[in-house]
DNA sequence: GTCAAACCTCTTGTATACAAGAAGAATGAA
DNA sequence: TTCATTCTTCTTGTATACAAGAGGTTTGAC
């Protein structure tokens, strides 16, 4: 963790990160800078080092001399990301099989529980929070942390899209089967079993291809000026 | 010197990190805004974007109020990253497999015959150019363009790094061999093949980890104040 | 001589001022 | 009316000014 003082450059960079991937931005739309920091109530200068830094991480785009755009990936960039997430999420898996500490197993466990209970309950942002935390639980139990910061970085990246995922109908019980699936590969220690099942799980292939097409035609026209 | 065409934070940037890239500062060391600002002729403004753009990348980290240091990774970081690495070239490989053109299969036969000239002249700069068109070709050939520029990033971020594999005894010649090794199994349209010869060509392991780590003590050394 | 506290200086962080493109509006010709 | 051109305005990009923390240094007490 970057020395994280009271920066305000730092925290406008949370607070903007945080609304982009709350989908609090339209497709194409410019963050106006001078609107942007009379909300925060700072100067422009910090706000301007937050976009280097966003757009750097791929949540924004710059375009010289035309500002800072929100620029959602295409369908098919969407599809290619997913396929690296899976990927990523397939080596954390593999690697935590050898590796998860019994105390990693019990955390984990309990994201699995504490999810079923929030599908039980029909609190969809519950679910949402303990899945994101299930997975970041597992790319700690990676043992390689630099695997693990960049799956995190990922994972955010995808945030806005992965709802699109869970969405569909009958997708979270089937979810969750898949979460107790992986949990017994990692408690058999089953490294290629781990695996196969987070690429299977993260990945965007078959029905879910189409569900996502799907979700994504109904997200796609909110296109701004 | 106010704007001029080009944005010169962006300059500023790619300057920075060329000079990161190719080692050029010791580990710990702080970048003085005052002093690159006025060896480059600009405000300290676009310097420091520029900064927070390559900590967003990973180049360099940012401290509050300290500044700006080079934090080389340590032993153990490096090999993970470089565990990072094998697999993301291991899955462009798989991908290539099935995907590479007829013409990327040539621009890839061009470099290796490349390669192995500049290393039949001793020309050890010529091959780390061709070496690194080697596998931004593949990263390419995949198919995936996320995947390919992420590929890309890790590439660059472990240059410093990589002459130290390189530099080791009767190892370039035994790149060579994977090289074609590498071509052969995409000629063969054998994705898991491919995969395999990535991992291991990238991989930190066996004897290779030993080199590494003598290596990293020779170079560890150069700490700056 | 040693330790601590105040102070000074140096560097970073933020705000503001200014320059210069870019986008759009107004103007004029066909 | 339509198209091209000029001009206006708005926004970004850069420089500079100012504020404030961090680190080192001096000074004083013991």
């Amino acid at each position: 963790m970057p020395a994280m003082g009271t920066r305000i450059a730092d925290t406008i960079r949370e607070r903007i990160e945080q609304m982009i991937v709350t989908g609090e931005f339209a497709d194409g739309e410019r963050l106006d800078e001078v609107k942007l920091a009379e909300q925060f109530g700072v100067s422009r200068t910090p706000l301007r080092e937050a976009f280097q830094s966003l757009a750097a991480s791929g949540l924004l785009t710059l375009e010289a001399r035309r500002g800072a755009f929100i620029r959602h990936p295409d369908f098919v960039e969407l599809v290619e990301m997913f396929e690296v997430m899976a990927e990523l999420e397939a080596m954390c898996g593999f690697r935590a099989a050898r590796r998860v500490s019994e105390q990693q197993m019990r955390d984990i466990g309990r994201t699995i529980e504490a999810c079923e209970a929030a599908i039980a309950r029909g609190d969809s942002d519950e679910y949402y929070r303990e899945n994101e935390t299930f997975h970041h639980l597992l790319y700690e139990a990676s043992g390689n942390s630099f695997l693990a910061r960049e799956a995190a970085r990922l994972h955010k990246r995808l945030k806005p899209y992965r709802r699109m995922q869970l969405r569909v109908n009958g997708r979270m019980p089937q979810s969750m089967r898949e979460h107790r699936a992986i949990y017994a590969a990692l408690e058999k220690a089953d490294p290629k079993a781990a695996a196969a099942m987070l690429r299977q799980h993260v990945a965007i292939q078959g029905e879910r291809f189409n569900d996502l097409m799907a979700s994504y035609r109904q997200m796609a026209p909110r296109k701004a000026g």
